[in-house]
DNA sequence: TTGTAGGCGTTATCAT
DNA sequence: ATGATAACGCCTACAA
């Protein structure tokens, strides 16, 4: 059995009740307690136990975090900036990988909240809107605008959007492909789309649009989205692809196809991924250590009672490199 | 103030034991008692504290896992299937992103035993061979071998090694470079380095061998490290490189200098990482969700009690592609 | 088949 | 300054 205040208490010869205190550093103590405390600790090596903390408290210091694939290189990132900053916080994180699945993101919440969790980060969203109303808990959305109750963190989709078609065009494309992957069902990153058929309407310039459905992550599909895409539009010579990952696809089959890019074919893709051979990719950066940054801070501030704004969007920006 | 099983006890005018009973399915219960309080917990809207659970019954179901960087995509894909099985099994996952941060990995093994999590899994490895004997919690750790105490899970790397070597040997490589990064400082990987240099000594090939230092993930120095090594050895035609990301940094830097892959030089990564920029780099594809779910089966089996192999070496394959 | 009461390890409210 | 004691929400002998 475990060591706990109780042992330390009758080794010291005092109340649990005052080694609590020096525990949490709270009330009046004689800095010769306090040592001899600390010094029983040490000798018996004790380690207060977190879940009865939490319990009593009625506060665990622990984050829910909700990704829908945490190996996508974009949420791969966004995890490590957000356990960055929950970490400096004294906060832990609780990962839940949801694959998209309805089913397994609402246990997943139920889990959460069974387990008390301070709040929750949602990446992932598949499940109604009432269903998210209903958390009830200190929530913070990622890419998504779900309620004017519940803010969110994102980075100006829009911008981004118009930012690459604006290039694509000004390199002289004369007809441009917009392709979004299963990612993108959530609300914000239409407007990546949005912003593609203005700017396309607006020049008059020729375009197709083309997405894969929203079931899972098969990332293999994205190949056959790219190769009907090729196949079906030979003369396309401008690629907005709405994540890099869909960009690498077509700097691939391009290759395959003895397309030169960006002679023949020029490609943009979004995210701004590292780590992973999208380098020399165009692309509409996100600001992903500040998108996880203030997902934390926006938590934090709830947690504490605070005012938070609803909507929080970060700058994007356009990262010129060898595919354009 | 949330609903608890007193609450439900008084609402059916029954005792706490009763509804803690239908709770866990124990005992001899009435049918007709279940459903009545089956019926007022959904009235109520009652949730499980896992909390109080877990600190009565001495058991979270919770698994600590320490990885080095949750953004390299080896680590975000483990991860992605250590979730899948330990959720699977009825485990939450506690990320912890150690940065190779000596401190920060200490810190979060004791917060992890604090947390009373019922087991860990250790992909991160900077301490002492004493610090991990001390942890005392039913431990698997990936890719390295602490002491015989301590299960591992792990792939073939020396027949990794033997096999991306013999793949250069035998496409007539005359003088090869062996490249290995920051995730290397664990011992298995080292078998690869192992496999590399038996294999240039039986066949008398020329070689060289270059190795970053370990503080940290500073990808950006892969870049440097790719350029010094050609700029030495401009007549290298070979590489071996002991991750996939360097792979493509040396495919990269290829490209700046016009050499043509595989035609002036043959470059071999390691890994097999997915969803990224690697999927035409020929490589020694380690089988990473294996990997996952064997680590989180000798967990389960160590928290059962069970016996559990100290080794679990899973088997390696060669992926041969489009740059060999 | 159901209830009583003590315990899990800590914190918090009163006292003293 | 320090101590008793009742929470926190749930589980589990032991009784009945």
């Amino acid at each position: 059995m475990a060591v706990t205040i109780k042992d330390i208490a009758e080794r010291v010869g005092v109340s649990v009740t005052t080694i609590s205190r020096v525990l949490n550093n709270r009330g009046y103590l004689s800095d010769k307690l306090k040592k001899k405390v600390q010094g029983a600790m040490e000798e018996l090596n004790y380690q207060p136990n977190e879940l009865a903390r939490s319990l009593s408290r009625k506060k665990s210091n622990v984050i829910g975090l909700i990704v829908p694939d945490i190996s996508h290189p974009f949420f791969g990132q966004l995890t490590k900036h957000i356990e960055y900053y929950a970490y400096k916080h004294g906060y832990k994180l609780m990962l839940c990988n949801s694959l998209l699945n309805k089913k397994k993101e609402k246990e997943y919440i139920e889990l959460l909240r069974a387990s008390q969790v301070d709040g929750i980060i949602m990446g992932s969203h598949t499940m109604k809107v009432e269903d998210y109303m209903a958390i009830k808990l200190p929530l913070v959305t990622l890419d998504r605008r779900i309620s004017d109750a519940i803010p969110y963190v994102s980075s100006d989709n829009y911008k981004g959007g118009a930012l690459a078609t604006k290039l694509l065009i000004r390199k002289r494309c004369r007809k441009i492909a917009y392709l979004s992957g299963s990612l993108q069902l959530n609300l914000l990153a239409k407007q990546r789309h949005d912003a593609f058929m203005e700017q396309v309407g607006r020049q008059s310039v020729d375009y197709v649009v083309r997405q894969t459905d929203l079931n899972g992550f098969k990332y293999k599909e994205y190949e056959a989205l790219v190769r009907e895409l090729f196949d079906e539009h030979p003369d396309i010579d401008g690629v907005f692809a709405s994540s890099d990952l869909l960009a690498l696809q077509v700097v691939r089959e391009s290759r395959r196809r003895g397309k030169s890019i960006p002679g023949d074919l020029k490609v943009i893709g979004y995210d701004g991924i590292q780590n992973g051979g999208a380098e020399e990719l165009t692309t509409i950066e996100q600001p992903i250590q500040e998108m996880g940054k203030l997902a934390v801070l926006r938590l934090l501030q709830q947690m504490a009672g605070e005012e938070t704004p609803l909507e929080t969007i970060l700058p994007v920006r356009l990262l010129e490199r060898g595919t354009t």
